[in-house]
DNA sequence: CCCCGTCCTTGATCAAGATCAAACGGCACC
DNA sequence: GGTGCCGTTTGATCTTGATCAAGGACGGGG
């Protein structure tokens, strides 16, 4: 567990902003009730790490709000980033109790933390929250399946293109109605996490950022704030079938 | 579906190869009987597409024996391999009725089918079945977020030991208790499906192999036979951390 | 205001792996 | 016993992105 990770008050599952994407999204009354007693709310700010891999770990949860990462390093330093979470992702194993990667929030996070047996207990009595998770691990994998063919087969330029789109897509605060044609979001991510997500170097990226701005593809306000005039046109650049999965 | 997949007679699930590892594991009686009617079984030849991306897919599976491949291809033709299926691995995805990759046998497969529809169903009768699903898709998505690291970080030497690794790990009958010196196993894959998996070409993988064996770490007999004669070697040339996961 | 640190950009060079090209070995089929 | 095919090996060359190296922009603290 992280030095400095902020208590903060817990608000209700009512109210809260990630209650119909989240694990929980599925519960019923007396099903929340259940979780209510066994969570709580957790900060940390931009690069603080939230677990260090190998790790114990007493906790599972769902990203509230901000940006978390799953990073794998090599003994050399070689890293790798192997998940990206955002606001409604979950974090954890439900019977795991060591951290198998590095979690670090890469912009300011708070997490909605449940202790972790009772969570797992309660996995095994509400099959609403077991059916749920199942169905958010499955996509996951499916990320991480689209994320493989990113990382094996795709050139630098298309990797940018093919992870602003991703932000664009579920960053933006879900008022792009399919196929808007401008979009902006910022990025929460430096150029160096952005290398770690996408198996480059940071200045092959920082290069590449830029020919996308040469190119008229993005226009950047700041070094983290990204316009895209034409999602047609990135999505173009992204090497995936025009519009297959990302617009629809 | 294939054009040409073979039905094969059921064989009883208490007599069933797999039966400790697969999605069926946690079964009693009961439960197996439900399984036992909505089964069949089928087999593939080496090469043979099972579905293609996009098909209706109405069963979901387990892999019986033979390693099947889920494979991405892109508009241009570049493939990347997402998922090796090895015996007692799950294939497809419950509540989906279409396949979201390519399933291709790489060698001869048979499958342990289930209708999808049926299957979907007893799956939220039966929390002994979902429970172990879950299970296996999150050891899956660890797999997945160990190959990205592969894809994203690992030279093309580095990628053939730990793809040798991993094979010599679940390939072997299981029969290597942690830390045998020497090991030995067949390549279920062609050197292009080992590029497709390891996002190289097959020159590249050819090469690497060749060096592997020049430099002593493997011996080939034929060219799909492998003996590792020393696995620590190997291990080595993994670039993950010495004995890290892959032993213990 | 300046100093320093962090993050980012840009340039020059290098090397790993891709690409293009040829040929080999084993096997099935005539 | 050829002939042809497929999977594989090996060689020569080229290209992409890594590496090495400076310097710029921005922000916070003295």
């Amino acid at each position: 567990m992280s030095v400095s990770a902020t208590d903060i008050p817990n608000i209700k599952c009512s109210s809260c902003p990630i209650r119909h994407r989240a694990v929980c999204s599925r519960c019923e009354a007396e099903e929340l009730d259940a979780l209510e007693k066994i969570k709580y709310y957790k900060s940390f700010e931009a690069g603080q790490t939230i677990v260090w891999a190998g790790d114990k770990m007493d906790f599972v949860a769902s990203v509230v709000s901000g940006v978390a990462a799953l990073t794998q390093t090599m003994e050399d330093g070689r890293r790798q980033m192997v998940g990206l979470l955002l606001p409604s992702d979950f974090v954890g194993r439900p019977n795991r109790d060591e951290a198998a990667y590095d979690v670090t929030a890469t912009s300011d996070v708070t997490l909605c933390c449940f202790r972790r047996k009772p969570f797992h207990k309660l996995l095994e009595d509400t099959p609403h929250v077991s059916q749920r998770l199942l169905e958010m691990t499955l996509d996951e994998l499916d990320a991480a399946r689209e994320w493989m063919l990113l990382l094996g087969r795709k050139t630098a330029r298309e990797k940018i293109a093919s992870f602003l789109s991703i932000l664009a897509r579920r960053g933006t605060t879900e008022n792009n109605l399919a196929g808007l044609d401008s979009v902006e979001f910022d990025l929460p991510l430096t150029r160096e996490a952005m290398a770690d997500y996408l198996g480059l170097t940071l200045e092959t990226v920082s290069r590449q950022m830029s020919a996308l701005k040469r190119d008229g593809v993005i226009t950047l306000s700041g070094k983290r704030h990204v316009i895209v005039p034409d999602m047609h046109i990135l999505l173009n650049e992204t090497g995936d079938d025009a519009d297959g999965g990302m617009l629809v």
